[in-house]
RNA sequence: AGGGGUGUAGCCAAGUUGGUAAGGCAACGGGUUUUGGUCCCGUCAUUCGUGGGUUCGAGUCCUCCCGCCCCUG
């Protein structure tokens, strides 16, 4: 029986590459898929004909295509819109959900493609086109067919991207496939370097693709330019009352940073909040949450299922923690740490996991579920 | 005007019986990192309001002047 032809989506990274050759040297049929996602510069156009030409080596074809007005509309857009209303965007998470597997997966999947690979360090169970993995022992398996796919934690705790992954739906994590879900980092090095293959693009992608330094200094022309206004000076207050400066626009701080406040205190100013609607912004010292209320839920196993432990992560950088969850509503969740967290911020994303029975990676750590998540609305005070 | 106090880096602030300038904050730089943030590391006073003096040696003692604060009139 012919398979169609996997879909590589190929950035100029190391990474999607690196999957694009694991694929290709696979025997399947697979064509690399180069989304446009920024009016191209110089130095993209390069990224763009290095692809091109790797493919050609490859024999592979190669197929490009311009997503930058949807890009701008569905995360830049979202992402400026969010902190000039006093929140604190993931445009990572957006982008995956709108454009990789939303709009690209579309155009991946009218050219004919049935899945479409990227280079993310994720796993799903099981895989687009495959059958289900023999790897895990029946109860393991058992779970893991429950409202499948089901997305998993990365072998390479490391690099796991399964947070950015989560608000991704069920049905189009049915076309997603991921090459690189049992790679370490070191040897997706090693076998470019193996291959004398050299990323068009060398560095890592970080920070934010759309914009060349911090956000700091882009956020106001990226702005106005689509037409959003973003909020002034205004106060900055400890939590008395007391003024002890001036903050140059509530978007350029977030709930717990302590960097660029520029005020001198005897100990350390943390961000404690903000009000918009007085633009102020407050001050304190240091602090935890106890939990947080989250919307725009993408539910990815039936909550029935919901019967063992939950873990939560609210930021990437974060080990899962135990987590109490209380449906808020039809369309809302409320999160109870079992201990208090560091803070986060409005217009995060929280990603709740479940250990899969009986399934550990090599390390020995339990293999975590991603069961739903969504983008935070509140946070609830210690 | 009189009495008391005080003056150490951008801010706060230690500096012991004089011995050759802690620490915190901020800032800047770097590290970790496909969001923001957290966190970690590094750099940051040849000089202690100013001018003299005592001393082998003074931020630390004496003294002049200057600034600021408080109290009394």
């Amino acid at each position: 029986m012919r398979h169609a032809p996997i879909a590589v989506a190929v950035s100029g990274g190391a990474d999607s590459l690196f999957a694009l050759l694991t694929l290709a040297g696979g025997g399947a049929p697979v064509f690399a898929l180069h989304g446009l996602f920024q009016p191209e510069t110089p130095a993209l156009r390069e990224v763009r004909l290095g692809l091109a030409a790797a493919c050609r080596t490859l024999e592979v074809p190669f197929h490009a295509v311009d997503l930058t007005a949807d890009f701008r509309e569905r995360v830049v857009h979202p992402f400026v819109t969010a902190y000039a209303e006093g929140r604190t965007p993931n445009p990572c998470a957006l982008c995956n959900r709108e454009i990789k597997f939303g709009l690209l997966l579309d155009a991946a999947r009218s050219l004919g493609a049935g899945c479409l690979a990227t280079g993310h360090y994720a796993k799903l169970s099981p895989p687009c086109g495959r059958e289900e993995e023999t790897e895990y022992p029946d109860h393991a398996r058992n779970f893991l067919e429950l409202d499948g796919p089901a997305l998993l934690e990365a072998e390479d705790a490391s690099k796991d991207q399964s947070y950015f992954l989560s608000l991704v739906p069920n049905g189009r994590l049915q076309h997603a496939f991921f090459p690189l879900s049992r790679a370490h980092k070191s040897e997706v090095r090693a076998t470019l370097e193996l291959l004398g293959v050299t990323p068009p693009q060398p560095l890592e992608s970080q920070e934010v693709c759309f914009i060349a330094a911090d956000y700091q200094s882009a956020l106001p022309e990226l702005a106005q330019s689509l037409g959003v206004g973003l909020p002034g000076p205004g106060p900055m207050l400890l939590e008395d009352g007391t003024e002890v400066g001036r903050h140059r626009g509530l978007w350029r701080h977030t709930e717990g940073s302590r960097r660029g406040l520029g005020v001198a205190w005897k100990h350390p100013l943390y961000v404690r909040g903000k009000e918009p609607k007085s633009n102020a912004l407050f001050l304190g010292e240091k602090f935890s949450i106890a939990g947080c209320v989250i919307g725009e839920l993408n539910i990815l196993l039936d909550p029935q299922h919901w019967t063992g432990p939950i873990l939560a992560k609210t930021r990437y950088r974060q080990t899962p923690s135990p987590t109490i969850v209380v449906p808020r509503g039809l369309d809302r969740l409320e999160l109870r740490f079992l201990e208090p967290e560091s803070p986060t911020a409005s217009g995060q994303i929280a990603c709740l996991y479940m250990p899969v029975p009986d399934a550990f990676h090599s390390d020995g750590r339990p293999v975590l579920r991603v069961i739903a998540a969504g983008i935070i609305e509140s946070v609830l005070p210690v």
